[in-house]
DNA sequence: ATGGTATATGATCAAAATTGAATATAATCA
DNA sequence: TGATTATATTCAATTTTGATCATATACCAT
């Protein structure tokens, strides 16, 4: 969790959609798949480099996993909440991503059973 | 200029020290090159990428060629306000760096005789 | 137990990035 | 002009990164 490590991984195309995706709801790896339409073991591989640089976390539900941003990090590099919530909110590019995801939720609903860990 | 671009080029650890130094004065090649001790061609090289993405500007004066943040990239990516003056503002390692300016500066002066760009 | 689904990981390959050394270019100064 | 200084660039070697395929693991349902 230093700072180095998370500008590198967020310097990536793909890694980028996913934390533009989990700004807005924790998502699982299936859900995250689909809406960026990239391979599992390739969605599998980013998510764990988010996660080591400790920007997202992962937590377990039945056979799903899902993540969502770290909080811890915004408290501690303060210009990822400048990112997420005006650079990342405002760009076209991932609004779109966003737009996916609702057309994703109408079509297939949650994953899990579970309530949405959304919060 | 694009966000993954300038994401990527600030995600190197000589890079983001340039970066911190731009934040204090604009600086030329060779004092940026005593300050963090790398070679020349490898701070050119940096600095060429850091411009690539649009987050320095070069200025040529005389034989020196002057590097500042610019400050166009600070309006269409308000994070990398917050990057500066918060997170590396703050951050030790890049402090201590500052220190080693203003004791080169106590030592050298200027590069040119002209007045400095810091402005 | 068996089979199916979700996720992670190992192996491999290609592409990209980093670095040092040497060289090229441009400006200055004697 | 020729020497010197500052900077950029090229080349080659190395490292890192990203993608894909195959496989392993974990959990669930029947």
């Amino acid at each position: 969790m230093n700072l180095t490590r998370v500008l590198k991984a967020l310097g990536d195309e793909t890694r980028l959609s996913i934390v533009s995706l989990l700004r807005v709801e924790n998502l699982c790896v299936c859900e995250i798949e689909a809406i960026i339409q990239s391979s599992q073991s390739n969605v599998s591989r980013h998510l764990a480099k988010l996660r080591d640089a400790g920007i997202i976390y992962s937590e377990k539900k039945a056979q799903w996993v899902y993540y969502g941003i770290n909080k811890d990090i915004i408290k501690k590099y303060s210009f990822i909440k400048t990112l997420l919530e005006e650079d990342l909110a405002n760009h076209p590019q991932y609004q779109h991503d966003i737009e996916k995801l609702k057309i994703y939720r109408e079509q297939n609903g949650e994953c899990g059973v579970l309530e949405n860990t959304g919060a």
